[in-house]
This record gives C-alpha cells, structure tokens and sequence, in this order.
DNA sequence: GGGGTTGGTTGCGAATCGCAACCGACCCCT
DNA sequence: AGGGGTCGGTTGCGATTCGCAACCAACCCC
C-alpha cells in the first residue's frame, strides 16, 4: 500500500493522506460506512469487492485509527465498523469527491445528491474563507511552508 | 483501472470519480501539475514514479480531459500538461484531502499551508451552506436521490 | 560527429488482485 | 444430537499490474 517515495516527499500531506486512503478501495468502503453500511457482508455485497481484500483494507483502516471495530450484538458477537472522529474529518474530502463526479463525470444529473438537513437544500462544497466571508477560486490559493519543517518554494496552487 | 462493479453502483458520484483519479498515483501527479509542476521529466523526478506508468496515467487523464497536452516551446517541441475547467475543479477535493492529511496524520504541524491570497489567510475547508451562512457539520447531512436514475434510500450520511 | 536532454517504449521478475473453495464459531430447528 | 444457515473470515492459485532497468528516437548545441 505505501509508495516507495522521495524523502522529500514525506512532507506532503497529500502523499500522507493517499498512504492511509488512496488504495482502488478504501473511498468506497468510507463511502458506505458513512452511508450506514457497516457490517462485513454488507459491505462485501455492496461493493463486490472480494472477501480477502475487504479484510486487509479494514484491519488497515482500524490500524490507522480511521474506523474502529465494535460488536453490535452478542450471541453470536458480531462487529461492525464505525467511523471515529479522524474517519468522520474524511467527510469535506468524500463530500468534494462526490461533487466533481456528479458535475464531471456522469450524464450531468447527479444520482444522489446530498442535503443540508436544516434547511433541506443542497449542498454546495467549496473552499470558504470565513475571514473574507467568500468562496474561495482555485486561483486565488498559494501555499506556503507551514510550521512543519523544510525548504520549500512559495508557488502558486493553480496558476492556469 | 476501472474496477468492476455491481450496475447499481454505477450510479455513485464517489465510483465515477474514483474510476478516473482512483489510483495511487494520479492525484499525487495533479497535485503536482496543480503546484506548477507540468512537465513529464519533473513529474517523473518529483515523485519518483515509473515513466511508463507516469505515461499510462498521463495519457488517462488527457483522455478523460482532466489534463491537456500543450506545447510550450518549438524547436524542439516540447510539451506540458495542463489542467483543463474539470481538472481545476478538483481543487476543492483536493484542498479536503491534504487539510485533512494536516490535521489526521502528520506530526500535528502541516507541511504546507494553503493561503487565500486576497486576504493571506491560511484556508480551511468545511461545507458551507449558502443559504444558512453556516459551516456544516457531517452529522447534519443527509442524502437523498437526485435527478439521476434509480431507487435509493434516504439514509443519514454520517451518523455516528 | 559526440554528448546531452526530453519524453518516451519494451521486457521481465515481483507484488498485488480477484475468484473460488474451505473453515470455524455460533445460531436455530427438528 | 444432528442438519442447515449466517457471518466473518483464511487459504491457494492464476491473472493483472507494478517497478525497475535498459534501450530509443528526436532534437539541440558544440
């Protein structure tokens, strides 16, 4: 799963995140945990994803401290997996994903759209900045060294 | 790449999505192109990958008008990958994923920091509803099927 | 002509995936 | 007690994909 890398590459977090989620089906198995979609089989049947596979990915995903595995029952004990607080931070990412893909990549028309639950309208996902209370274009991002370590260049996010 | 899947899934935003960025290499090769790194030697050194995947990833992503190939000088030719309207629009995905790589798996202290350049404010990224003013939280989303096809359930999208 | 850079292609061994078969703990039913 | 079913796996094996190294072709400059 971990990408041989570039030392200097241990700095980005995008190359963190993609260790712990960025296998083919890790998004999908989060997708369905945050559906409600918890339990082994289920998950399994869901996704069609084969049974050896859909172990290796929750043993890591509860090794990360993504989700964690609880017994819903006794006799018999079975488990389901459920998202903790580092699991349900992935929600603006999934969110964000799911947006393009309705947008991008299917017929125009989204198949599921989400919902603000207050207020019954959908929901719009974009980068905010609550200093100037206004969405945020790609183009107007720049990034900078942070607190964490090293010498980076100061470069444009989306110069065209 | 694509994997195969029950038809009912083909109906998910987050499986189109994946099936074109779903791969452990293509979003580290974005994030590159989306920081200035455009060209197919950088790419390679940058992240250390293969040239023939770099190739095989490259040529997906143009075909899926992700990216575009355009020459930046003649003699000799050469040429440079450049995000299109739909490859920008992963920003905000993109944005989701290394701020929660910040937060969730590094040391605590993020790498890098991405700034909204107006008001050089380090940007955070949280679904906002428009129309409440307010930053929404995962347990107050909810889903429900949208004009695209299909019978699904209304279900909870992040409760516990 | 020689050497360098860019952007690839080809081939091959190694790791990973997908599928099917099997398993063991536990339940209920007869 | 025995038979059958479900859940959550484990094991084994052929097929696919990956990672690496070698080679290559176009073009530049000296």
């Amino acid at each position: 799963m971990t990408v041989k890398r570039d030392p200097a590459q241990d700095d980005c977090s995008i190359q963190r995140t993609l260790d712990v989620i960025g296998d083919r089906w890790t998004l999908l198995i989060l997708r369905d945990v945050f559906r409600g979609v918890r339990r082994f089989s289920q998950i399994q049947s869901d996704l069609g994803i084969a049974k050896n596979l859909l172990t290796d990915r929750l043993a890591a995903l509860v090794a990360s401290g993504v989700v964690e595995k609880v017994p819903y029952q006794d006799r018999p004990v079975r488990h389901e997996y459920r998202l903790t607080d580092k699991g349900r931070a992935l929600s603006p990412a999934l969110v964000a994903l799911m947006r393009w893909g309705d947008e991008w990549c299917g017929d125009g028309d989204a198949p599921t759209e989400l919902v603000h639950t207050p207020c019954d309208t959908r929901l719009e996902l974009q980068p905010w900045c609550v200093v100037c209370n206004e969405p945020v274009a790609p183009t107007s991002i720049s990034s900078r060294p942070g607190p964490g370590r090293h010498l980076d260049q100061e470069t444009a996010h989306a110069a065209t």
